[in-house]
This record gives C-alpha cells, sequence and structure tokens, in this order.
DNA sequence: CCGGCCTGTCAACAGTCGTTTACATGAGAG
DNA sequence: CTCTCATGTAAACGACTGTTGACAGGCCGG
C-alpha cells in the first residue's frame, strides 16, 4: 500500500521517454501478435501510457508499424568477412533463437505474424529488400546473387515459420541434427559458385 | 430488368449446395485475405448466401476454417513413383502456381496468410504434420527424413511468402533462373543421403 | 390441396477496433 | 509565485466484428 493516489506516474513527463517506452511495446506485441493481433489499447498499457498517446507520437497505428518493424530488419551486422562457417552460424541462430532476448522483439516473427494485413506487407516490402536481400546480394558478390540472396531470406523465413510459429515438430527437436541439413543448403547460396546450381 | 422481384435466388433452396457455395466461397476469401481479413458477411456475399447461415451450417468462422483450409493440405499427389525431376517439378511448381487455378484457392497461401492468428495455427498445425510433412518423411525414407520434411516444407513455405505474399522482386523475375537454384537445394532433402549433409 | 418443417432473411446484440476531441495536470519560464 | 504550454487523461465516436434469436418463405409429403 505504498500509494495511497489513484495514480502513480512510474515516469514524470517526459515525452521522449514515452514515445520509446510505446515503441518497445509496440515491437513486443508486433511479434507476439502480428499487426492485427496488436490492439493500440494494449501496447499502450503495456508501456505504461494512455491510447491516445500512441496517435499523438504516432499518427497512427499504421505509422507506429512502419517506425518499429520495417526499419528492424537488418542483415548487415550478420555478414563477417570469412564465409567459411557463416552458413552454419546462421542456421544455428535461426534454430536457436530465443524471442526473450532484446525484449521479446523479433522483426522476423513480427513479420511473418503481420503478413495477413496488406499495409503491413506494403510497409515491410521496402525494408526487407533494401536492408536485407539487396545487402546480402551484394556480400555475395555472385552471378544470380539477387536470385541467391531472395531464396537465402526465404529459406531463413521458412524455417522460422514453421519452427516459431506453427510449431512443426521435427524442427523443435534436436538442434544439431537439424543444423547439419540446413548448414549445406545456406551454403550452396553464398558459395562461390560452380559447386551447386547456377548449370543447366 | 428481367426481375422484378427484389431478390432473385440465383439458387433455389437446397441446403448442401448453399453449404459448399459458402465453403468454395471462404477458401477464396482465405486465401486473399487470411482468417482475420475475410470476413463472414464477405463470405457470405461472395456464395451468394446469408451471413446468418454460416454459422448455422458451420456452427462458427472457426468451424468453417477449419473445415475448409486444414484439410486441403495434401502433398500426397504430388509423390511420384520416380524421384528422378522430383526437386524441379516442385521447383517450378511453386514458382508458377496462379492463384486462378482452382477458384483462387491456395490452401499454402491461406495457411501464411493466417498464421497471425493462433486460433488459426492451431488448427493448421495437425493437418499440416498428418498431410504433408508425415507423408513426405515417409516417402523420403532415409535417415533423419523428418527432418528433411520439415525444411522441405519451410523452404517452400519460405518461397512462396517472398514470392507471393511479401513480393519480394527476384523471385518475381525469370522462372527458369530461379528454378536452377532452387531445384539443387529441394533435391538435396530427397536425394538419396551421403551426397549433402547428413555427415560429421 | 394443405400443413409442417427446412431454408433463408432480417435486425439486433455485445464487444472491439482505431481514432478524435475536450479536458485536467504538472513542470518549467519569466 | 504565477502564467503557460507541453504532457497526460478520460470519454466518446463511428465503424466494424462474430454471433444469435425471432420471423418469413417456399418446398414436399401427406
Amino acid at each position: 500500500m505504498k500509494s495511497s493516489r489513484s495514480k502513480r506516474p512510474a515516469r514524470k513527463k517526459d515525452a521522449g521517454a514515452t514515445r520509446e517506452a510505446i515503441l518497445v511495446a509496440a515491437r513486443e506485441a508486433f511479434t507476439r501478435l502480428g499487426y492485427d493481433g496488436a490492439g493500440v489499447r494494449e501496447i499502450a498499457a503495456a508501456a505504461g501510457a494512455n491510447p491516445a498517446l500512441v496517435n499523438r507520437y504516432f499518427g497512427s497505428k499504421e505509422a507506429l508499424f512502419e517506425e518499429a518493424v520495417p526499419t528492424a530488419f537488418e542483415i548487415a551486422p550478420l555478414l563477417p568477412e570469412a564465409r567459411q562457417g557463416f552458413a552454419e552460424a546462421l542456421a544455428r541462430y535461426v534454430l536457436t533463437k530465443d524471442k526473450a532476448a532484446l525484449g521479446g522483439f523479433d522483426a522476423t516473427l513480427a513479420m511473418l505474424r503481420s503478413v495477413g494485413n496488406p499495409k503491413a506487407t506494403e510497409l515491410m516490402r521496402e525494408g526487407l529488400e533494401e536492408r536485407f536481400v539487396a545487402p546480402l546480394a551484394d556480400w555475395i558478390g555472385e552471378p544470380d546473387a539477387d536470385v541467391r540472396a531472395a531464396l537465402f531470406m526465404a529459406l531463413l523465413s521458412g524455417v522460422a515459420v514453421m519452427r516459431d510459429v506453427m510449431g512443426v515438430a521435427p524442427l523443435r527437436g534436436d538442434v544439431e541434427r537439424t543444423v547439419r541439413w540446413l548448414t549445406p543448403l545456406l551454403d550452396a547460396l553464398v558459395a562461390p559458385s560452380g559447386k551447386t546450381g547456377g548449370s543447366t
């Protein structure tokens, strides 16, 4: 009973901090529930803010989503200098990533759970191509790099959908066994050409 | 002005036909808009029926979805006797399939656009495992068949998401060029072991 | 031909959604 | 201290959602 007042601010009047709290809460909610499933009231409550402030600081739920999710697509930090072991490292990453890290935010999951909404997909397409496919294609630097990068992203997304969203059993089992089969697939897309594909 | 009456039945009273019309309209709507995006009023209107009939014949929107989508997952018909050319045929299929066929119904697209809704994913998981992953694993009949089948489905779903839902550019371009890179990936998962993966 | 029941219609319910407006409050400037 | 404006609150709007109950219509068996 430490609060006799009906409202405990928990945060003094600070527009910047409130805006940031809403943004963080939105990322978590979009990751867990998708664009349609996450409501502004729920997001605001998780941020300890009033629902009306969402519209005041972001204009609309659509604009909030646009700022929260598509800008978070980032493949660049994952591109190492050495190509050796890159495929396996990424395979192990998608199979073990814990959404509890980084405050429950996972851009890939937020994307996948929001693909049902046409406005959300429209907002994500540009970010996906510019921040994921294009940099990856540049990094591959081989013939058909654009197609290979797109297939790379498709494979990662597909695994995420089956494992984290649909909960398909075999992908939730032994990680090492799955890594052993996923790695060569990813590697074939990023490795220097001539080994697989490309020829007739 | 051939109809002076305010309502033209367009179909005489026939419970079975009405039920079937709703089912067909629901499949098309779920494919195009996903579980959340497709409304019962819209489905009923497309079927030329009254919205209340949806609940009368199916019980609820959830039950309608359960009967319309998860039962349509079917890999069995696509499993040929000969393994030769199977991967390439399936690769070409996912890259050229036209949703206009079969009345605009595509079970994979309906699934992907509905993954944002937890009730929908719950209803689809069983059908997906029993009607797609398990039969495919049996057909592969190799060590780690379950993981390989799951990755196979993940790859196909990922391509569908990136190409048909997100509209990623490289996957909408030259089909043959994409087939050339997608085929060996699928082939590695269904081909007799020893060629790729499984070792170490 | 006629009554009963299956089929279809209509309207409304209760709830949620994003959004907006009017109002209260508190912190900092003069 | 006091005025003032940014910040936060409260309530309601209009539009939707899935669902249900009461009612009408027509087809078929008697």
